[in-house]
DNA sequence: TGCTAAATCTCGAAC
DNA sequence: GTTCGAGGTTTAGCA
């Protein structure tokens, strides 16, 4: 076992004993949580003032901030990463100020009182991989372009046109040039429309016959009627899928290394 | 002072005496913050897959759970408010799993090692303000017309047209209609075709003369030329001179209150 | 409930 | 640096 203490514990510490420990924390680099009676100012691309009340803030060690109230997913305040950071104790509040240049803001969070504050040097170099995401939709159809439909040949994919990229660019059956937009999702009014415009580019530099596919799980309502007036098409695609034949393509490439490596 | 003791704190706790305190905690609606080395998988809209690091876990009253790495705004994993709880010992490792339906979905986290586990009942019913969003410009523009232009009459606002809403709809010195769209920051291509989107629909329903005008505090590289090409004006304006105008009214409000009150 | 658009969006990539 | 688009986006507003 090691003896690395990560974790440095203070309970209902006074204004001062609280300033002193979070300034010697932010200057190790560590990251800091502090629960408590607060409220809060923030000036910068909008403004807001939040009353006072009891919250959890957290600092990480890369300057960003977050102010946590006792419900909801978003912090109610909070600054991104690479703040600086100015703690000082005025009489019976301890005040905590993040500020960053471009855009110019900063966030100023006051505690009158401090119930648990904590301090932690994190080791953390695991690997996150999500799966389902438009790229990997993506990535199978150029994997498996039967997916869109039979005899289709992708020519190339996030393909530069003057109003974005297109997603996946390529030719069917019967020679007729295809632009497909994919969303992992729902697909909109907006998704659409986005198509559309690539498309209109498109046909702008060629003479060749042209087709537009959407692909996504399902359409919103009304996006089916859109879809045929402005002359595209649809193609349902679940992305989990997608995911799950990456995942085979995957063990086929291992398959075949284990092949080659060990005949 | 009260006597209240809104945060209860255990350091470097056994699984199995954690696992105790999560549950005893969630059953009585408190929110939970863990801090120690974990993994977690997700499965739902898409699956994920977090090898294990130290992290910093908030579950909240609401059902919210967060899992933050020690760096970044976001965190890496999360469900939102909701969230029913399963909490359980299993040899060396602490497992929470929080699920919901509708999506159907669920994060799985497990600990081998906690080394801050806190328990609290905060009390948060501050009020929170937020100023220069969007519809604070709008608010500003319709209280205050001539902020777009000398003379401009609105007529209505977030009037829906077949591809959207319309944020702000008037009428100008010379009885000429005009679309107003607004953006709180740098407005893109994207705001300039949704202006476009929005006077060749309403150019569809009337004969009179239209004028489309972006309001933003600047508009991208290009987006001048794009705009002219369009037929389509630019009215700079800063979120800030909005949230001020606001804030005045808001004091002429009072102001006439206390007059009519005490006079 | 479904859909649309905003957000102090954040984050990353490409130019 | 700016711009552009994705995101397990979330959230709010409205039909």
């Amino acid at each position: 076992m090691s003896n690395r203490k990560p974790v440095i514990t203070l309970e209902n510490p006074t204004v001062e004993k609280a300033a002193e420990f979070i300034k010697e924390a932010l200057s190790k680099r560590k990251a800091v949580i502090l629960v408590g009676n607060c409220w809060v100012d923030y000036k910068g691309r909008a403004s807001s003032k939040l009353e006072p009340g009891e919250r959890i803030v957290m600092i990480k060690e890369d300057g960003s901030v977050l102010v946590h109230r006792p419900f909801g997913y978003e912090p109610v305040n909070w600054q991104p990463a690479g703040c600086l950071f100015q703690t000082s104790a005025r009489g019976e509040t301890l005040q905590v100020r993040a500020s960053r240049k471009n855009p110019s803001e900063s966030v100023k969070i006051s505690f009158d009182k401090v119930f648990l504050l904590s301090s932690m040097s994190l080791i953390d170099r695991g690997e996150f991989s999500l799966h389902a995401s438009e790229s990997d939709m993506q990535r199978a159809i150029l994997f498996d372009p039967s997916l869109l439909e039979e005899g289709f040949k992708p020519i190339s994919y996030e393909k530069k046109v003057e109003p974005g990229f297109v997603d996946v660019y390529g030719v069917d059956r019967e020679g007729r040039l295809v632009v497909v937009e994919i969303k992992r999702r729902t697909a909109g009014r907006d998704a659409a429309l986005q198509l559309a415009k690539y498309v209109n580019f498109v046909k702008t530099v060629t003479h060749r016959e042209l087709r537009g596919v959407l692909v996504a799980p399902r359409l919103a309502k009304g996006v089916q009627t859109l879809l045929t007036r402005l002359g595209l098409e649809f193609k349902s695609l679940e992305p989990k899928k997608c995911a799950d034949i990456l995942r085979r393509s995957e063990t086929l490439k291992l398959v075949d290394f284990f092949e080659k490596k060990q005949p």
